[in-house]
DNA sequence: GAGGAATCCTACCATTGCAGTATAATTTCT
DNA sequence: AGAAATTATACTGCAATGGTAGGATTCCTC
């Protein structure tokens, strides 16, 4: 029904809490998965795709947590869609080695698949995980999503 | 995975298929099934459901069939769309009835998917059944998915 | 070096939607 | 009567989704 999943979703999330406290050290996941209301374990799946993908780098054991690999404005919400949705196609015949279609990409149809994807892809590639934060920072400016404390980890931890 | 169903790919073949032979008389599923390689009884229940929703004309019985309700031209492939699909939203945050969602809808990530739901909207809308048909017969102008035969029904049938 | 905090790995499960088949009833023309 | 067609409804197999669960591993601290 062209729903985009929850794990996008929690993803994004994930992200765009790293990107508000870029730069203030590690994060554990327990403290995403509160700030956002994530379910941990499941949030735990999801980082570990991200991180396998090179967008977060994480630490474990005590003291251990996530940060962003990079700077939030580098980083585009399309390369998170892909990681966790892998490569999007509208529809079947738009797969490359897809050839269920018995006019095999030679219907009107397929033009109108194609605008379906660089249409959703330009939003995608045109957002950017800073962009994200800010919105998330304007909706929510009274409520801080981390205690003024977690800014106050030595030093040493990123 | 952002993808829209078979149904409605099925669906939108069928309407092309109807607006080739717009004027031409009442159109078997059995002819439609095999013009545009749709399983017969599949595509009978999505018939069944453009006809309840007033895109096409049906008729009962020996010499019965289908029809375009409208002109292929005034008909939107956003209608067929809905139809086929329901009410199109890519995150479940956006359904009016939804508050899954904890912050309910006062996060930043909402007009993401606001925007994602107008670009796959406008396309949609932009796109009109005889569109779809134009496209269909210049990716294959040698090869009529009909019969000629077919053309030289009973003047009556219409 | 013990213990706790954290990530990582893998398996499992329940629900849902999708694609398609099956059966049969009903209408209509000839 | 019989064939051709739509209509209605139920069922099935499959895969994806959204989790839960158990434990292994790594790392810091005391």
């Amino acid at each position: 029904m062209l729903k985009v999943s929850q794990r996008t979703e929690y993803a994004l999330r994930a992200m765009v809490e790293l990107a508000l406290r870029y730069g203030s050290g590690r994060v554990p996941a327990r403290e995403i998965a509160d700030a956002q209301g994530i379910p941990l374990r499941f949030l735990e799946q999801q980082l570990a795709v991200l991180h396998k993908a090179g967008l977060v780098e994480s630490f474990r054991g005590a003291g251990g947590g996530c940060r962003l690999a990079r700077e939030p404005s580098t980083i585009r919400v399309s390369e998170i869609v892909d990681v966790m949705e892998g490569p999007f196609f509208p529809m079947y015949c738009l797969e490359p080695e897809d050839h269920t279609c018995f006019q095999d990409g030679r219907c009107g149809l397929q033009e109108l698949w194609v605008d379906v994807h660089s249409a959703v892809r330009d939003v995608f590639e045109r957002t950017t995980v800073s962009a994200l934060a800010m919105r998330h920072r304007r909706m929510t400016p009274d409520n801080p999503v981390w205690s003024p404390e977690d800014l106050l980890r030595p030093a040493g931890a990123n």
